[in-house]
Parts: structure tokens; C-alpha cells; sequence
DNA sequence: GATGAATGAGGGTTCATTCAT
DNA sequence: AATGAATGAACCCTCATTCAT
């Protein structure tokens, strides 16, 4: 028999049922349902095919439903870095950022999942961070994503060389959080996203820019 | 018959047993369980009462769980109101804050909740966000409390009077909320709490600080 | 809660809705169908009671069908040993015995049961066997019944003293066996039973007597 | 299409996919599984052929457990027949039979299987009964070999005539199944084998040999 | 003939909720 | 008001069987 998917397979090589249910379970998801309350039988039908099918690829229900959260961070992170890799300057990176955050696209997708599963200790969270720290999974991590951007920028000049790289990451990690908050959570800030995007936009550039 | 708790009674006045169910439930979240698996049972045996007594309080289990929350969020952040109010300066309150994250006691109880909910779109949780509008809550959510530090701050001269009250409170929360995962997330940032310090505390002046 | 059901409780004590599952399961064995095959929500409609209520008592399926077997081989061998008592000579014991056997009563219910079990190393039955070997079932065992016949026998100076009690059990159980085979088998045996058995009565009695 | 196998092939005639799930199906019974508990990807595996190809030759999985069941016993049985002919007197055959026993060969492989069978009124097993009563495996029934036996040792002389052959076959089967049963079923009988084994070879003897 | 991916009916188990006491 | 035995809907997972290749 063949064996398991395991979450860690090319995502461009996946068997077309898994990756359609891949795809049931981010939309539903994305739909508001709790990753453990998702239905086997709502995924397969979902994804067009038999109930069965899904332990023909998977061993449990939890497993199928880490394994497309991991494809779907693979997928957004994955496009993330190549598209930062197109701008030019640190400055045109983080409004890159920052209009991503705007368009609701990259937070609903992924990045607030990332922070719901960093605040999260329930046991399918474990599994799911096990399977991040996979080797295949590393570069895909949203902080070594960043920490490449700033090493790009510290090599243009553009970036201060005198802070840990680690606190880099966290500086421009935290600010964009607390957008991506002021942008989503509607009512616990009561706060205009426009006026807060230059502040950060200028709090990251003070704390993080070379000063010429 | 009597009404049932909404979650907005006060906190010194709730019946015995709705606070050994309370206390039942924040203990097994502390312990790791995800407030969707609770289960009635295990709720009303840890509170030492029998199970149909859950029904008499609440009209269902999430209801149940709920309040819990609200009422660790109102203990612990009515603390942490009281606590900062003690302190002279805005310095001494920024290095009771990073102590308390440091205690690993705030964040558990706390701070991590909050933010594990404010990622959530689950049905639950926008139950939980609904509740949290209620006006008798307003005064514990954590970015009053912040702005109450700030007013006090800006009015002693200590800090800054030019930026807008949401983006200083953005701030505090941004960084806070890194040394938080720094602290916490074992794993994902292999960072040493010890050395980011330093620099979140540095960071959070150098944003907010008057200077003289 | 209620602790579970172990099949060791007093005959007449049970729960009544755990005598009207015992029964539902005898039943259906009795019907033909395998120990394996019973479905608890078969065996629970035919008591008349819910489906989870079999899991109130019992951890599994397979507990509630082992503790019903078990139920049933106390009373039958219970009934047995007392039937047994009453006669006052081995030879109208070891009469009684042959024509429960004919009236199909006894293999039915147990004899055949019992020996299905014996020759059986499924898990499920290794768990039978261990619960049969709790000290509460012990008195119940066939081998433990037989072995009073003889001792009593012996006493009465009608059995013979030199023979190993083990062996006078075995030439018992064995004859009887047989009996039982020729009344049931259908087929296998193409044999009269009404021949046989003066021939199994005879064959034990040259064996085990004393000879005046 | 080929029609299907019905248990009634030439045992050296068979295809060689059928073999392999025969002793695929004998393994696992001998492993402990219970024949109603065999999974047929299981078997297809261990006989190293396509889970598929058990259809091209039985109709269901029922079917191809009970034809390898009868396989083994025409094998067992068959082999032991020829066994006992070479033995020269029914004492003999006695001495080879209880040390068969001894070395738990026949017993596990088909003696405790045949009686199990025989106590079992399952669906199942009602089909191998019928299977066993067509014409081509009557020889092979261990109640004809026995038969046999008793037919050639009262032709040397060497057993009683005057007893019904009936009742002979069935004191040898008890005698040897009681001892089988002292041999295997560890706990219920707390018996050395080895000293009951005297008792049963003449206990035999006593019963079926001609007094000279 | 041979295969094994796909299927879906089936069954064991859980657990929120009810309600008679 | 308090209880906890009883319930049954819900849901995961298994596995015999089919069928396109």
C-alpha cells in the first residue's frame, strides 16, 4: 500500500484528492470553524470525494487537518518570500508588507493562524508545531523569512548592524502583529487602520534604519 | 426558577458553586486543554457538585466556559490595573510588566488568552468577543488598562503628548507581546529572553518617552 | 459516578437494566450469533434502554458480552451444583447429568460454552478466561463442581480412592463430552444417542467405581 | 471467467495465489486471530499478492476463510491417517497419538479447531459444516479416520468386537480430547499432563481392547 | 488475470443535555 | 435547588467489496 501523506511532501507533487481536501479544509476554516471541530465526512464531501478516502491518505482526522494548515502556510509563506524578494529596498519591503496586511490577504490566510497556533499549548497545536520544526518545513517559518529580509538590508546598507538580528525580527514581527490587529479585530481597537499604517510604518523604519 | 449567569455578575457575588465551576475550568486550561474539548463533567466533578447543576447556572456548556474566561480576564486584568497603579513611573511600570511576563504568570493566566482569541474566528470565540463589549467589561480590556498608564504617563510630563493615544498603546502591546512569545514559545524564536530585554524596554522608551 | 461492572457482582443484585442486557446478549447467543458479532445497539433495543446507557456500565462491548457469559455459566453451574446435591448416589447423579445433556438444556446454555471457550485463544476469550479465574467465579468452574461430585462419591465409599482426582474429573468431563457431541453434533456423528448412552453410563461407572 | 474455488479442489492442484492465501488465512489462525477477525487486505498482503485477486477466486471473504480451514484440516487430517497406517499395532497408534498431542502440533493445527467447530452454532461455522459434509472431504473427517483405526485393530484382534464402533470412535475422541485440553488449556485443569497420560492410555485400553 | 485506489455502509464510543426524584 | 442516570445524536474509523486500468 502506499504510504501516508505526511505534510511534508512537494506541494506541487500532492495526489489531486489530497489536495482537494487540502482546500475544503482551509475554506472552512477560513469559513470560522475550530480546527478540531471539523467533520470528516464534511472534508471529503467538500472535496468531491468518498469518506473512506481520506484514511486512505491519512491516519487520522487530525493529521489531515495539520497537514493542510502546514500546506497552506507552505503556500502563503512560500509566495510571501518571493514576492518580498522582488522589491528593491527594506523601505519598499514593508510597505509591501503592510499593504499585504491591508488586503486582508495574508492575515486571514496565515499569519494570524501562525500567532493563534504560537498561543496555543492543546495538543493538536503540539503536533502541529512538531511538523514545523521539520527540516522540510524550516525555511518556510515566517521568522526566518523576515530574518532574511533584514540580512538583505543590513547587506544594502539600509538596515542598522548593530542590533541582534533576533530582536530585528521581533521589531518588525510585533509592529506588524498589532497592525494586523488594529486591521482585523474589529471593536477591541476602535481605531482607523489608516491613520495607525504610518506610525508603524515609521516606528519599524526608527527603530530598525540605519541612520546616515 | 432563577436566571441564569450571564457572565456580567460581580465578581465578589457569584454563587459558590458558579465559582468552584469557574475555577474548574481556568485550572484545565492552564493545564493545556482547549476550552472547545472541556467537557461538563469533568467541569462539575472538579467543582465537586453534581453534573446537571451546570444547567442550572448556564443555558449550555459554552456559555459555561465563556464566563470562565471572562471572569479570569476581570480578576487578572482588575490585578494588573491595581498593581501598575502602584508603581510611581512609567519606567517602574514598564519593568513590572516585563517581570510579570518574565513570571511566566500573566501570560499564562492571561495575556496569551487574549491574544489566542483575538486570532480566532470560531463561532465560540465571537461569542466570547460579543460578551466582552458588554459595558461592565470595558474597563478590564487590556488596551484601557494600557491607556490608563499612558494618561497617567503623558500627565506626569513622562511621556510624549505628539503621538496618538492608540498608536502608544499599539506600541506598549506590540512589544510586549514579542517578549511574550520570546518567553514563551519555545522553539520558534531560539532567543534568550535575557538578552531581548534589554532591548524591548530600550524600544518601548525610545517610542514613548518624552525627551527632555 | 458509578463504578463499572466487573461480572463478579452478586447474581441477585444487578442493576436491572444490566439483567435485561445480560439476557439481550444470552439470547442472541443463543440465537447464533458469534460473541464478536453482537451489536451493542441490538443488545441495548432489546432492553429496552438507550444505546449509551450500555457505557454507563461497562467500558466496552466487549466487557458487557464477557461479564453476560459469565453471568449466565454462575447461574447454570450454580443451578448445577445445587440440582446435583439433591441426588443421593453417584449413580443418580451421573443419570441426572445424561438426561439434563439429552434435554439439550444444559450444552446449550453452558456445557457447550464452556468448551467453545476452552478451545478458543482469541483475545476475547483470553479475557474471559481471566475474569473466570477471579476468586469469586473459581466456585463456579465445571472442573471444581465435578470434583465435589467425586469427593462426595468417595466419602459414600461408591468411587474408587486410587485414582487421581484430576484423572476422575477428566474420565467425567470426557464422557460426558462425548455424550453431549452425539446429542448435538448433527451430523458429524451419524450415531443415536438413545445407544450411546448406556455405554457412556456403563464407561464411567467401570472406571471411576469402587468394586465391592 | 474461471469459476470460483470451492474448498473442493485437489489439495496438490491448487493455483498457487489460492495456496498462499490458504496458508496466509493457517498463519494467522495459529497466530491467535479468530477466524471471523481476518481482514482480507491482511491476508492478501502476507500471501503477497493484490488485495483484488482474493475476488477472482472467492466470492467473499467468508469464503476463502472456511475453504483454507478445510484445507488445512484435509492436509491434517490426511497426514495423519497416513501417520497411524504405518503403525503397526493399536497400541502404537495410541503411544503416537497422545505424543502428538504432547507436542501441541496436532492440537494447534487442527484437533482443537475441528472441536471448536463442532461447538460453535455461529452463521460461519454452519457453512464449514456444510462444506464438510460433501462428498470429497467425508475420508478426511477425523471421526472416519478414527474409524478406521478401530476397523483394523479389531481385525488383528487386537480390540473388542462386542462394542458399538460408534462408541468406540467417540471413547477414543473424548479420552484424547480431554487430554488435549489438560495439555493446552493452562489454568482451568491444574494438571500435569505427564501424569495424567498413563491414566489416559489405559483408561483406553481398559475400555476397547480385546482381554485375551 | 491481476491490481489497489476508492468507496460507504456499518458500528463503537462520546458527551451535552434532560428530567424524574 | 441539586442531582446523576439515562439518553441518542453525532462522529470517527474500519474494512469488505468493486471496478477502472
Amino acid at each position: 500500500m502506499m504510504g501516508k501523506i505526511n505534510g511534508m511532501e512537494d506541494i506541487h507533487e500532492l495526489p489531486p484528492k489530497v489536495r482537494r481536501m487540502y482546500q475544503a479544509v482551509i475554506q472552512m476554516l477560513e469559513e470560522g470553524m475550530e480546527a478540531g471541530n471539523l467533520r470528516v465526512s464534511t472534508i471529503t464531501e467538500r472535496a468531491g470525494i468518498g469518506k473512506g478516502t481520506a484514511y486512505e491518505y491519512f491516519d487520522s482526522k487530525e493529521e489531515l487537518v495539520a497537514c493542510a494548515i502546514l500546506y497552506q502556510m507552505r503556500c502563503m509563506f512560500g509566495w510571501l518570500e518571493a514576492a518580498l524578494q522582488e522589491q528593491e529596498t527594506f523601505r519598499e519591503q514593508l510597505s509591501f508588507l503592510l499593504t499585504e496586511v491591508d488586503k486582508r490577504e495574508l492575515h486571514k490566510n496565515c499569519f494570524l493562524r501562525f500567532l493563534h497556533m504560537m498561543t496555543d499549548n492543546s495538543e493538536f497545536n503540539r503536533m502541529l508545531q512538531k511538523k514545523m520544526h521539520e527540516e522540510a518545513f524550516v525555511p518556510y517559518l515566517p521568522m526566518n523569512v523576515f530574518a532574511g529580509i533584514m540580512r538583505r538590508g543590513m547587506e544594502r546598507g539600509e538596515l542598522r548592524k548593530d542590533i541582534p538580528m533576533d530582536y530585528m525580527v521581533h521589531c518588525l514581527f510585533s509592529h506588524l502583529l498589532v497592525y494586523l490587529m488594529a486591521v482585523t479585530a474589529g471593536g477591541f481597537f476602535d481605531t482607523d487602520p489608516a491613520s495607525v499604517r504610518p506610525l508603524v510604518y515609521q516606528g519599524i523604519l526608527n527603530e530598525l534604519e540605519e541612520r546616515s
